[in-house]
DNA sequence: TGTCTATAGTTGAGTACGCAACCAATGGTA
DNA sequence: TACCATTGGTTGCGTACTCAACTATAGACA
């Protein structure tokens, strides 16, 4: 049977199915571990996942909920607030990391050689929306 | 100000704007325009711009409704229905594209030279979800 | 001090999709 | 001929997003 998508729509039910996560919601756990203290301002983490902010704020409430990430206040300025991972999301996200990243690879794999992966990161990592210069550095006050 | 997002976000906003299409109401009818007879099987449609049969019955319902794109029946087989470019769709397209292409182009220009931008479409094109094989003969029967 | 603009974030309403369940036609095969 | 698996397509429902409008804080400047 010709397959309607394939990757993406597999990628992303097979993440759903065996740990409820969306695409975006690993993404997310996956950023903040990386980032400096496990933590970013909201604004930061939208513009990274290039969301706009009722997008990151309806992400959050949902990662909030499921105890993988909390809310935690900025003591400088009151308006800002950081999504902080938790010890669960970063369970969470090792957990799912293994098979997710696994499975990223064998899709590239399949198609694209060594070379070519790193040619097209590279090429990628040109374009807006990727993690421009700012978009590195999560917390600062 | 720092956008949040910025070129996918801008093309689909200037599109709209400018002629009242999506993103994929733009492509479905870009990728009719170049299929033999201007038309497509619905399912094949599906497949090229890499949506459910349901995706492509909404987005077809849009389209009718414009219309842009026109249901035809198929005489040997019953179950089948083809997607037709009309007249009123082609001109939207051309008066479309004038802008749209132009904008990639500029998007792309900004960040990748040229040859930068022919190695990166290489790239992707091996990728599934671009058009496999099968994807380019639309119409068959 | 009051005012003005910019920024961080939330909320309500609308939308473009996917999934599951379904119906209809087709092409075997007995 | 009757049956059955496969394929093309639609519909109901849920969801992840966007946009527009809003509130609240911050910082500049009179």
């Amino acid at each position: 049977m010709r397959a309607y998508s394939t990757t993406r729509r597999e990628l992303r039910t097979q993440l759903h199915e065996d740990h409820g996560l969306t695409l975006n919601d690993y993404e997310a756990l996956y950023v903040l571990s990386l980032a400096e203290g496990q933590r970013m301002k909201r604004v930061d983490l939208a513009q990274r996942l290039v969301l706009t902010p009722s997008g990151i704020t309806r992400l959050l409430e949902g990662l909030e909920a499921a105890g993988l990430v909390e809310k935690v206040a900025c003591d400088t300025d009151l308006r800002v607030s950081y999504a902080q991972l938790t010890d669960a999301g970063a369970e969470k996200l090792d957990a799912a990391s293994c098979g997710h990243s696994g499975s990223l690879r064998t899709v590239f794999g399949d198609h694209l050689d060594e070379e070519e992966i790193e040619a097209l990161a590279d090429l990628l990592g040109k374009l807006p929306g990727a993690l421009d210069e700012d978009a590195a550095c999560p917390t600062d006050d």
